[in-house]
DNA sequence: ACGAATTGTTACCTATCGGTAACTTTTTAT
DNA sequence: ATAAAAAGTTACCGATAGGTAACAATTCGT
């Protein structure tokens, strides 16, 4: 499934479904991601001050594919 | 045109990609964003500890949509 | 309903983000 | 080639991200 992602609450939808969908625990994706389970909390609630690189590394590990749909080239 | 988004670096050639493909300079796109020029600048050189929030205005002032795509839901 | 697991939240703390402004380097136009 | 514009970079500095750890609230399975 692809999901728009106009801000920082529907990125944090996607990742808990994802965490959900794979039987994990925020304690388990922290540790795989080398970050804090407050961090994945904060991110899964919408924070909009995450780090990017930290949230792309969740993505990673999820396996969620960022896509960047531009009209311009 | 849509592009896979695995890095900081990849995201940050999009958008000056698509900065320059609209005829803007960094100071323009700070300005269109409330962000500053330095931030722009160390974005689209694919600074990875740009704040979530921040990044996803650039790409909205843009025109970029971003689509996240998960095999799990 | 009850206990355990999971998640939310707070305090504490160090590291650093990012705005402004100045200066340097690079790119662009003529 | 040269001058102007754009972009990179640095210093300065107030604000805050996020790790750990402890506690509270919530969600589970049974």
């Amino acid at each position: 499934m692809d999901h728009r992602i106009p801000d920082a609450d529907d990125l944090g939808h996607v990742i808990r479904d994802a965490r959900k969908a794979q039987g994990l625990t925020q304690d388990q994706l922290a540790g795989m991601t080398g970050t804090g389970r407050r961090f994945i909390s904060e991110l899964e609630n919408g924070k909009d001050t995450a780090q990017l690189g930290k949230v792309l590394l969740v993505l990673a590990a999820l396996g969620i594919a960022l896509y960047a749909l531009s009209k311009w080239k």
